[in-house]
DNA sequence: CATGAATGAGGGTTCATTCAT
DNA sequence: TATGAATGAACCCTCATTCAT
């Protein structure tokens, strides 16, 4: 399908520009320029900017939940934690080998519009609902101590959102996500404080 | 000082509009029309649309940063709990309060561009190193269990402003910001793991 | 006269500003910083922008106009070559002590508007016209050649005009002005060539 | 080459709305609307109003150019007076035939901008610099009298100036550039006064 | 008389999108 | 399909001039 080469060539393109440049700054004339085609044949791919703007976008929220698999019970399944643990990694590489998709995803998509916060905001919405179920669960366990279920997966969310942003602008040098993911999840779980234990 | 009031009438139409439409959806028309004054009329109090943005960030970034006072020790102050617990009632009542100047800061102020880029993040390393900095302090009272501590700062950073954000939005529900900020600290003190004596 | 000093002090502003930046890219903010007086005053001495460079440009026509005099015959009167060489070196004289003026009417004042430009073509007139008389008058003596007096009216115009802007410009040195109008009389009395006797 | 025509075409409307109201008061309005062309199409082929005008200016000063030539001397060519009559030919017939040119050199383009000055004035010194180096090979040749030979060369070339505006505004009517021309040359090298073997 | 504040008209430029080939 | 050329809507900003005190 030479057709779906070329849209991605179109999407490439915008993607680096996008990132670089956010959203108003970037004009069709950067994007056709970098993707060395005419202006007017973009409009046979997109049916405009907006639009190719979504596209990318939605093509980046898929590989997110792509990479993120519901936890499940059952002696067949590896521990829950270590499931936490492996959806955890799968994010934070992600954010290292696409920090351009994060730019776009954490800077251009952000004030662009109703619409798209309404996108985003649903897709935000699924993601804190899902945090939010892994905690229910937890405590159905009886591993978790029961609280404030929403505010702790807005947090939860928010600490996954700066984390990724600054993996993908590498001021959190990620030589391996491992130990990142590691710290993270024994942050979320005991908290700072010493154990009592341990005082 | 009339001046100041006139200037101070043009920022809050400024607020109210780049808060809804963003700093590039926002035109000159929209905010001099919601001020009621003539368009040329603007260019007395700020230089340029750019310009106008800036100030509003600034006294944003003031306000926020005159909320938070830096943890001190020694017998005349309260608890460092105490002063933490002060510190985040102030900064989600603000949000509580002023929820245009969130939206502002966390959705028209991203993606704007290289300069406000540097200047916002030079803001929130501050607020990172201050994270740290108390996170240090902690560890070194004895308090809080050695770590990554710059990885925990960026996630509470991530935290408080995803809550930030929700609470602006009403999303979650302020009632008492207290109960909000007696949660996300018992959350970033324990985790989310019930204590050994407990299970 | 409090009234005519102030308004003489507007004037002297607006020569420096006009003869340095033209017409149109000198602004009343210019005139009025310069004038230390405040916007809305310069309105009470001026109707407007025009006027005011009406009123400089009247002043300058008016000045020259004064240092010229009409060639008169008759025993009483010095020989008509004086009288010219009087005329001459007031004019070079004036370019010489005010440049600013010079600038203004060759530079400013030029190509400004389809009324202005009447009012310097009927100075223009007026000019030629004189010269012209006195070519003719030179014929009617016997002094000069008969010949197209009209075109050789324009033609010393036009190297007048010339010589004014070098002087002001100080392209041409000035050191005497006599000097200059020696050679300028010369050169129009007898062209460049060798007489027939020198030859 | 369509594009050539095309810009050929807004050259010749900004030719026309330049002349008649200058620079300043001629608008991009005026000039796509005589065009015919949309107000963007305009800045497919110019970068801006100050790039048209001086493409428009160049062009001028090179046609300008283009019709002098430096005397030559030696047995193949005609005599000095000759080439330097058929030069003088060619400006004044320019001035005939382009009279919208003329009045944008000497009207518009005066007193625009320190970079236009400066781009003017380097063409008249050139234009300077010939003359004076016509009347120097006059002198070395034993046919012109020796004297302020740069104060001449201003002169000229004020002269010159000036009778190509009054031949663009029909002041001068040229029915014939070679009466014009003959009658310059003929003032130019004997000037005004009966020769002594006439008186 | 003097002034600081206010204004409306207007201009140049950009840019996403469409047309004609 | 591919494209170069064309477009109109929109926007920011300036400035001479007037108003209210």
């Amino acid at each position: 399908m030479v057709r779906a080469r070329r849209r991605q060539q179109v999407l490439d393109s915008a993607k680096e520009v996008f990132s670089r440049k956010g959203f108003h700054k970037a004009s069709i004339a950067d994007i056709v320029q970098k993707a060395g085609i005419a202006r007017a044949t973009f409009y046979l791919y997109f049916k405009n900017k907006r639009h190719l703007f979504q596209s990318l976008l939605e093509f980046l929220l898929q590989e997110l939940d792509r990479r993120v698999e519901t936890i499940k019970l059952g002696g067949e399944h590896p521990p829950p934690l270590d499931q936490l643990r492996v959806n955890l990694t799968r994010v934070v590489t992600f954010a290292m080998e696409e920090p351009q998709l994060v730019q776009i995803l954490f800077r251009s998509a952000v004030g662009m519009d109703r619409e798209f916060e309404r996108e985003l905001d649903r897709f935000y919405e699924r993601v804190v609902d899902r945090i939010e179920g892994a905690v229910k669960l937890g405590i159905d366990l009886g591993l978790v101590r029961p609280g404030s279920t929403r505010l702790i997966a807005y947090t939860v969310l928010g600490g996954m959102k700066e984390i990724m942003v600054q993996v993908a602008s590498r001021r959190i040098s990620p030589l391996n996500a491992k130990g990142v993911v590691d710290d993270l999840l024994e942050f979320g779980r005991r908290g700072v404080l010493l154990e009592p234990t341990e005082r």
